[in-house]
RNA sequence: GGCCUGGUAGCUCAGUUGGUUAGAGCGCCGGCCUGUCACGCCGGAGGUCGAGAGUUCAAGUCUCUUCCAGGUCGCCA
């Protein structure tokens, strides 16, 4: 070994031992004589200090010269600091009088400074991610996503899972989001998919007997990318047999138990259950934030009475009538902000926004306001516990729009604007019972709300043929501050049933057996009850450091636009090897 | 694909109503300094104002096109 101790390990205790470090140089503090340099690895800091009394005129002159991110192997002996220690560091009692050094390896002034306090865009971070990855702030981040995989890997063994790789080359299925092709060499013309999920696969285990499997597995999707995703993910995924909803629920909830005891020493309670109808109602949202109440409150039944036709009318074309209730913040947000947010609603389908904002002194204002009743007023009030100060908002329209304009409303009101939310709240939440099936109208046929595999409540299968929309699903999804972190569903184990939800989808038997036959022909053959989940990793890690980005906690990450800013992937290939698979580009030369 | 924000020195940013030679902090280079710790002091170098076109006597600044980065809607079974 080139090294007896880590730039972190030091302490008062090492005092005249002799030691040797390896460690990037941070930086240099000259003071003519002695020369101060603080030595980074990714343990820590250690201060090393060339006396030229100590080490050397030879030694001292090299450090003279030493410059940011030089690498170098140091041997000394660790003295005390005294008087002049550093509080703020953790080897801060000590420091190393060198005595014998060597160059490792110099380094070029670096694009940016590698340290904590300088601002750096993320554009260049990403363009020198090398660097950036040393950043000790990234390395706490990049460390904490390892300690998290290993805790899961220990849990689910444990719990008697087996952690069994699937492939990467798959068949793809056009269902679902759009597929990253391989081109087949030895059958021109044919492609492999990079799998979306293992989903089949790990299904396939369970019919094979293997009961219980996981794997922190590579998903890829091409689809345009957020914050929160990338075009390859990492998914804890787990499949188990002969269990029910609540079996994987407690399963998954132990993990997540364990991560967040292990990982902050926070005690995750019991986690509460909510069924999507409730959800949508409450809360207008497959994924509702529970760090602050402001509930949705119905008033379709009032809005005939209302006065206010753009009320009524909602209700009388079959939709429906909803409101907000923001306490007290009819002083927070001002007239500007409510045009901001009326422009908010609009990009989430809403024609317009009412609001009411209910003065200190009682008066009720806004556009709405005066096209209330007295009467629809006094019953309004009641029935959303208005007080002065308050701030109402409405939502009249279809149920779908009038959801997603209030529930998405509902959390740039909480998070964004009346800061409702604060740091280290983790509020769970088992979303389950998600409808079977959802209409798409440009298409004019239903979808699958979770996947095709997914199986219904048994007690509504009836109504599969003949009500598909109100087929619920045994599905769950786990949401953590209005985020959804993972879900799964029981799985389909009947062939009948199967061949039923594929009818629904209005998938014909010849297709799903070109494209699933595999399935179908292992449903076959004894296929055992099963269901599983599956966590997004990245997702999960994201939440638990409190960050925005996946970005931040992704080695190696891509852009916006899917690019890896470093290595400048995707790039142009020889018309060589697109020959030898078969493939001519149409794409526009390049000027 | 739509909408929004940004792109000026190596980095982070300022740049007024279109008007002289485009600035600051940090970093970098040189010098001084034996107890600093984001050391300090003195001096210096460093610019395709993302790219292209246009308007104008004159463009970092106005207009159009385009590229890149980020946010968001669509999309993501």
């Amino acid at each position: 070994m080139k090294r007896t101790h880590t730039c972190g390990q030091l302490r008062a205790d090492h005092i005249d031992n002799t030691v040797t470090l390896c460690g990037w140089v941070q930086n240099q503090r000259d003071h003519g004589g002695v020369i101060f340099i603080d030595l980074r690895d990714r343990e820590g800091l250690t201060q090393i200090t060339f006396d030229p009394d100590i080490c050397g005129a030879d030694i001292h002159a090299i450090a003279d010269r030493m410059r940011s991110e030089w690498v170098i192997q140091i041997t000394g002996a660790v003295r005390s600091r005294g008087d002049n220690a550093n509080k703020k560091m953790a080897t801060g009692a000590i420091e190393v009088y060198v005595t014998s050094l060597e160059v490792l390896n110099k380094s070029e002034t670096p694009p940016f400074e590698v340290d904590e306090h300088s601002k750096v865009g993320e554009e260049i971070r990403l363009k020198h991610r090398f660097l950036d990855l040393r950043r000790p702030s990234v390395q706490r981040q990049t460390i904490t996503r390892h300690k998290i995989t290993k805790i899961v890997r220990d849990y689910f063994d444990d719990e008697g899972f087996l952690d069994i790789e699937t492939p990467i080359l798959c068949k793809s299925t056009p269902e679902g989001a759009r597929d990253y092709l391989v081109p087949s060499r030895v059958h021109p013309g044919e492609f492999y998919a990079l799998p979306q999920s293992p989903q089949l696969f790990k299904q396939l285990l369970m019919m094979a007997g293997y009961d219980r499997y996981m794997q922190i597995a590579k998903c890829f999707r091409d689809e345009d990318l957020r914050a929160d995703r990338q075009p390859e993910f990492t998914q804890i995924d787990i499949e188990m047999s002969f269990v029910d909803m609540d079996d994987v629920m407690q399963t998954a909830e132990g993990m997540v138990r364990k991560v967040w005891k292990d990982l902050l020493n926070v005690e995750v309670g019991e986690i509460p259950h909510m069924d999507y109808a409730t959800a949508m109602l409450l809360y207008g949202s497959d994924k509702p934030d529970l760090r602050f109440d402001m509930k949705i409150v119905e008033l379709t039944d009032w809005a005939p009475t209302s006065g206010f036709v753009v009320f009524a009318g909602a209700v009388e074309n079959g939709g429906v009538c909803r409101a907000l209730n923001a306490k007290g913040a009819a002083k927070d947000i001002s007239r500007r902000q409510l045009d901001a947010l009326t422009e908010f609603a609009k990009d989430f389908g809403a024609k317009g926004l009412a609001w009411i904002k209910i003065g200190d002194n009682g008066e009720w204002q806004g556009p709405a306001a005066k096209n209330i009743t007295e009467e629809a007023r006094i019953a309004l009030g009641e029935r959303m516990g208005v007080e002065n100060g308050d701030l109402l908002f409405f939502g009249a329209d279809t149920e779908k729009t009038v959801c997603n304009v209030l529930g998405n409303l509902r959390v740039e009101l909480g998070v964004n604007r009346l800061g409702l939310t604060k740091s280290g709240q983790w509020e769970f939440l088992w979303l389950h019972s998600a409808p079977m099936f959802e209409y798409d109208e440009d298409e004019r046929r239903y979808n699958s709300v979770h996947h095709p595999f997914t199986a219904p409540y048994p007690e509504e299968l009836e109504k599969m043929e003949t009500d598909p929309a109100n087929v619920r699903s045994l599905s769950y999804d786990m949401v953590l501050n209005g985020v959804e972190m993972g879900g799964g569903s029981i799985r389909i184990h009947q062939p009948d049933v199967q061949a039923r939800v594929f009818k629904a989808l209005g998938i014909s038997d010849e297709e799903a057996e070109e494209k699933f036959g595999f399935l179908l022909d292992a449903l076959k053959y004894g296929a055992p009850p099963h269901g599983g989940l599956a966590f997004g990793l990245d997702r999960l890690v994201m939440l638990i450091l409190e960050l925005d980005s996946i970005r931040d906690i992704i080695a190696f990450p891509k852009t916006q636009k899917a690019r890896d800013l470093m290595s400048d992937a995707p790039n142009l290939v020889d018309e060589k090897q697109l020959k030898e698979l078969s493939i001519i580009s149409s794409a526009p030369p390049r000027s």
